[in-house]
DNA sequence: AAAAAGAATGATAGCGCTATCATGACAGCG
DNA sequence: CGCTGTCATGATAGCGCTATCATTCTTTTT
């Protein structure tokens, strides 16, 4: 008979796993203080704390960290939902919020909605499954389950992307606001013929404050503000196809405000190919502060959003909550920078 | 002296989130069986499955999967480990890993290393804690704790991006054929000064792969092969001021082979700025496809490489396995295409 | 010197779920 | 009629860890 306690009856061990028990038996210790030496390092002694690592090392313990959430109800994991990974705009944030949370020991949980609501609250559901210590997530619309959810759970949320009084914290910029920032910038140029080129507006929701705050300062100043949609993905061949769009439907235009950066430099590559001349022909600009905007000649006239910068102060917000320390300002603007360029 | 079990003596139940016991009890059933009803559905008749749905629904219960994935041992988390999240090229493998493995209810676990061998090794060492149910990582090069712990792994590990005898799946390209690929077309085209450009290359071994192969090529029709390494990111603004380097150190330079596209396209853009033609001037040569290379004028010669398409086809094969299929094929070539732009 | 406080460790009992085995009900069969 | 087999359900006992309280021993205080 076998005393192997992975081979008696009724044992449910799945794997040959080495657990914290092995590690202090090992180091002389009870389970209790070998977990106490390794995740509160401070309340054991300098001796029991170094028999236990040499144990650790010994044994090639790797801590169960699923048994360590379940008792403690702690999982250092941060969920983050994002709609789209295509938009290189939601990796950048999620650089910056990776980069200094991995520092914290966090480790994130990504899921992507593709802008679906019933996807976002799925999503949420799951991850609050794994007792995530906070959640990230692009966007201060949800649908009403989600919000509910979110509402009696009691661990921080972060809400990225666009400013407003969210559900907990926020960190984001004004889009309205950039909106009738680039918008001024034009009609201060002279420009009169000035079109608002967007992709799938009804999801990128942000693009369309951007539009309003355009429309704002058009309309303030007695002009016509022209929407083109385009119903494919934002990205630089949508730019460029846009083109012929914009001069069919609207043949006078004297300036295109796009919804991106990857729609503006398409588009500026295109035209370049078939010989206009920019600005004068035709005045660009875009919204990100792409690097591509800065390389192409002319230079592309945009609005600089931080995007890493909103990851990084999104979790530094969070971890600053997280290690109990009080959150004054729930909401943070990070704010914008028009950024002039040659092409308007 | 309330009954309440939150409040009671030993307890220790942190928050007042539903329990399964608590949808049994609602449903009239045991825990078990209303843990079936949502696991394992074919294996409880369907009044109670109703019944226990409809308890779900009602007391509005959030599975704690971190007491499933203990009890089970399972955890439909996938961790994936990338170099960077800069480099557009890892986004979109995993942007391919996770729609694929979103759409069989696996979550992803995200690790960035930086580069770093000693970091993948921790990171690792966490993923494992977390029981995944599989391993992701880019590359097959790994130190040797990490080679150590991995080998003793008894869940599927996925190495991608290069092809080659890996720990157990992999999927990839064979760079070394890709930059022979490129130096021949240089070659052919009748190029004789050719520089190859790449930037840290130490880090980014892949790139310094593709060197190899270009080397090998030029060397077999006695050829020089010098070699410019930026130490900064490859990046367009690294592209752009790596001219002046290029001049400097190799002034008969005729053609330059970058290590990518970023580079390529920046070094592309910079160059037209100071009015040189290309290719006449000096042909460029980039490396993975990216959009921006296409739509350039000229366009940007360049090596094609199925980025997303690697993220699903290794998905796949991740999920084919973890069902239980056996997988014949460890090793994927997913190819590379030589794209002829306008720039060589 | 006695009392109080602190430091280090341990025993116990869960966290919320599921694997395993056991049970009871009922159908089919010779 | 008992026998075997299948189906639906339940009782029990963990998964590997940590919160809580208890204990021991040392240090400080008055």
């Amino acid at each position: 008979m076998s005393k192997d306690p992975l081979h008696t009856a009724k044992n449910r061990r799945h794997s040959d796993q080495i657990t914290l028990t092995q590690v202090a038996k090992s180091a002389g210790v009870s389970p209790i203080t070998a977990s106490r030496a390794l995740n509160n390092p401070a309340k054991v002694s300098d001796t029991t704390r170094r028999n236990v690592l040499e144990a650790v090392e010994r044994l090639g313990y790797v801590p169960n960290l699923v048994a360590g959430s379940l008792a403690s109800s702690r999982s250092r994991l941060i969920a983050v939902i994002v709609p789209s990974l295509i938009n290189s705009v939601f990796v950048e944030v999620i650089k910056g919020l990776q980069e200094t949370l991995e520092a914290e020991g966090y480790q994130i949980l990504l899921g992507n909605t593709d802008y679906d609501l019933d996807r976002e609250y799925q999503l949420v559901r799951t991850f609050l499954g794994w007792s995530c210590s906070a959640l990230v997530t692009a966007g201060l619309r949800h649908n009403k389950a989600c919000h509910k959810l979110l509402a009696n759970w009691d661990h921080p949320i972060m809400e990225v992307m666009e400013l407003g009084k969210g559900m907990d914290l926020n960190v984001g910029l004004d889009h309205v606001a950039a909106g009738r920032c680039m918008a001024s910038h034009l009609v201060d140029k002279g420009y009169r013929d000035i079109v608002y080129v967007g992709a799938q507006l009804a999801q990128d929701y942000r693009a369309s404050m951007r539009y309003e705050g355009h429309k704002a300062v058009l309309q303030a100043n007695g002009i016509d503000a022209p929407l083109v949609e385009l119903d494919t993905l934002g990205s630089l061949k949508a730019g460029s196809e846009s083109l012929d769009q914009v001069f069919a439907r609207h043949p006078k235009t004297k300036a295109i405000h796009f919804a991106n950066d990857d729609l503006a430099a398409g588009a500026l590559l295109a035209a370049q190919r078939r010989g206009l001349n920019i600005p004068k022909d035709i005045a660009i600009a875009g919204f990100n502060g792409l690097p591509l905007g800065q390389h192409v000649t002319p230079q592309l006239t945009t609005i600089l959003s931080p995007r890493e910068e909103m990851g990084r102060l999104a979790a530094k917000e969070l971890i600053r909550r997280l290690s109990g320390k009080n959150v004054v300002r729930r909401q943070h603007d990070v704010g914008f920078k028009l950024q002039l360029g040659e092409s308007t």
